[in-house]
DNA sequence: ATAGTCTAGTAAATCGATTTACTAAATCGT
DNA sequence: ACGATTTAGTAAATCGATTTACTAGACTAT
């Protein structure tokens, strides 16, 4: 109502002139009260007030060397499908609060299908985290570039950036290790993807499979190196990769349950995937855990009220979003610091011992 | 590792020196291809690369003119909230699909417990997607100050600002309209609430109650406007306000119940409300629907899997997100565009006939 | 009374680009 | 072969602020 009318663009100059003092002065009585008198102090603001001056222009601002005052969030998936992941949205409460504590607005850096490097290049903030993308991802590149503070999260380490870790290795052995003291030997793998561009389905050759996620790849290492321990050789182990979605999981279980000798335990590297691979398993006539024992990674919510109740890895996600946040935060003090969560194997339901 | 050095920086008048051309000639390179001959133009691009130029700033290119690229969210809740609310997160999903594939990045804007309008005001964005704010709420007016088109989610049309809007008051009146024909006729109604800084608890003079959210102001009406058909008076009903979480609705049901007469039948404003309601009930020994009939809002996907299933008003939530991204893409060619979604009671077992 | 210190304010440089108006050289039609 | 049009590139203004170095005047100390 009141701006309708166009009226002429009013910069910090325009008040400037109206109050009569240099452009400068104006510019102090926002960022440098203390350096003149309460008097032209107010002469300015209440002059800026009255000619609809907005304060200084947040471009303009930042451009000569302040603070954008946000974050931008670089993720491997598209933001529709981060923002729906049941184990990615913890993450971003966690985030969210945190930074929201610091006043700090978080931007999500859109991630098409044909990851576009201009969106990191071009997007507007002080700096990046980084959230699980490959060791030569081209957004991870372009985010380098920007010789802006990063803070990496569950991907490899890079000097002088902040690192937020997960005992990834750790608790996918535990979950190994659990299903071989429960007597199982034939093993099936639920894979998240090992590149950026990996398509569903099966792994052919264990051995020469270009695996680009250090997610994937720990997790991976986690399972073989328990399998190992007994003499089990990965190339005796079937894998399935696709994206965490419960589609996927019903699919790979669906094929790894056609493999001879069939699997009597499957590790899914999600809880979603997990889910994904009951249903598919039951679809099959086959019982959980009687006939194939499941385990999921990550312990989303939903993993203990499942039916069955879901045995999974369970990990710090509020938190792990809380320390990038909080690393972030601290980026000016103290630009690589590092926190490495543990994971804990929660053994519930959806695994037993293998039928004799 | 390569740029640890920490070399000047590179802009694009070091660049164009370099090539020895003009700085608007390198300009071009990057903006009107057309407008030079291939060899400068790959001339430029080359040296660029070889200085490690990382393409124009963006906040330069902004400040001149461009555009940001990116959409602010401006949100009454705090982000950890907002991020969590399963009626928000639909929102949200359908929202950052949409911008997705127009490229468009989103920017989260932190709402501190006392908001802060100079977060609105600093936002580096092209606009802004304001969501269920009340008219006169510090944020909302700080948004329209900075003259950006905004779209207006869920809350009161401004004029030549595109607007999203949901037959709150339909939706409403529809489940008090079941509630009826069930043969209730004491109701106690669980709100949302009213002002930004509104306290949880009892409202005691409904005729006094000051209601600034258009969303509370619709539902309300909706409620009691079916209620009135029959002759039942506002002051009849009993009402309890809190923020959407089971907490608060289990507090608030708990209330109710010690209403006399007792509510039959209790019209919560969104289901997290009527979940958290039930669980209160039943602690005090109520059977739902037996002793209470419950309904909520919005048909969040836990409804219909809960025990006993909600009764629900639907809402199209991912439509809403996804029609606030198309207006805002389309605010060039359509500045106040409006898209209307309806609503749909969706009737399932917290709700049965009223004892005799 | 003189030199030295504070205070309040200013002019000009700077941040890193884009765009407008203009010019010189090359191409065109006849 | 001569004026008219295209093409390729340039100089300078501009976007909207912040900051540095400087100055004039008021105040303090001896």
């Amino acid at each position: 109502m009141s701006s309708q009318t166009t009226r002429a663009k009013v910069t910090l100059a325009t008040v400037a002139q109206a109050v009569g003092v240099s452009l400068s002065t104006a510019s102090n009585a926002y960022n440098h009260p203390e350096r003149m008198s309460p008097a032209v102090r107010n002469r300015v603001l209440e002059t800026a007030r009255r000619l609809g001056y907005d304060g200084p222009n947040p471009m303009a601002r930042s451009l000569r060397g302040g603070d954008v005052g946000a974050v931008g969030l670089v993720v491997t998936d598209t933001l529709g499908h981060a923002v729906s992941d049941p184990a990615t949205l913890p993450f971003l409460q966690g985030l969210a609060t945190e930074l929201e504590r610091a006043r700090l607005g978080l931007v999500l850096i859109p991630s098409v299908a044909a990851p576009d490097a201009r969106l990191v290049a071009q997007a507007i903030v002080d700096g990046f985290i980084v959230y699980s993308l490959a060791r030569d991802d081209v957004l991870l590149e372009a985010a380098l570039r920007r010789d802006l503070p990063l803070v990496l999260v569950e991907q490899s380490r890079i000097s002088g950036h902040a690192y937020v870790g997960l005992d990834q290795a750790g608790g996918a052995s535990a979950c190994a290790r659990h299903l071989l003291e429960l007597g199982h030997r034939h093993f099936g793998i639920l894979s998240l993807p090992a590149q950026r561009q990996a398509t569903e389905g099966p792994i052919g050759d264990l051995a020469a499979w270009h695996i680009e996620s250090d997610v994937v790849r720990q997790r991976l290492d986690g399972y073989l190196d328990a399998l190992a321990s007994v003499g089990i050789a990965p190339s005796a182990v079937a894998v399935y990769q696709g994206t965490s979605t419960e589609y996927v999981g019903t699919a790979g279980a669906q094929w790894l349950a056609q493999q001879s000798p069939r699997p009597t335990a499957i590790l899914a590297m999600s809880d979603v995937l997990a889910v994904g691979a009951i249903t598919g398993l039951r679809s099959l006539g086959l019982t959980i855990p009687d006939d194939v024992s499941v385990t999921g990674f990550d312990d989303i919510a939903l993993a203990a009220g499942f039916d069955p109740p879901l045995t999974s890895v369970r990990q710090p996600l509020r938190e792990k979003g809380a320390a990038a946040a909080r690393l972030f935060i601290e980026r000016l003090t103290n630009p690589s610091g590092e926190v490495l969560l543990s994971t804990e194997l929660v053994v519930r339901s959806s695994t037993g011992p293998a039928r004799a």
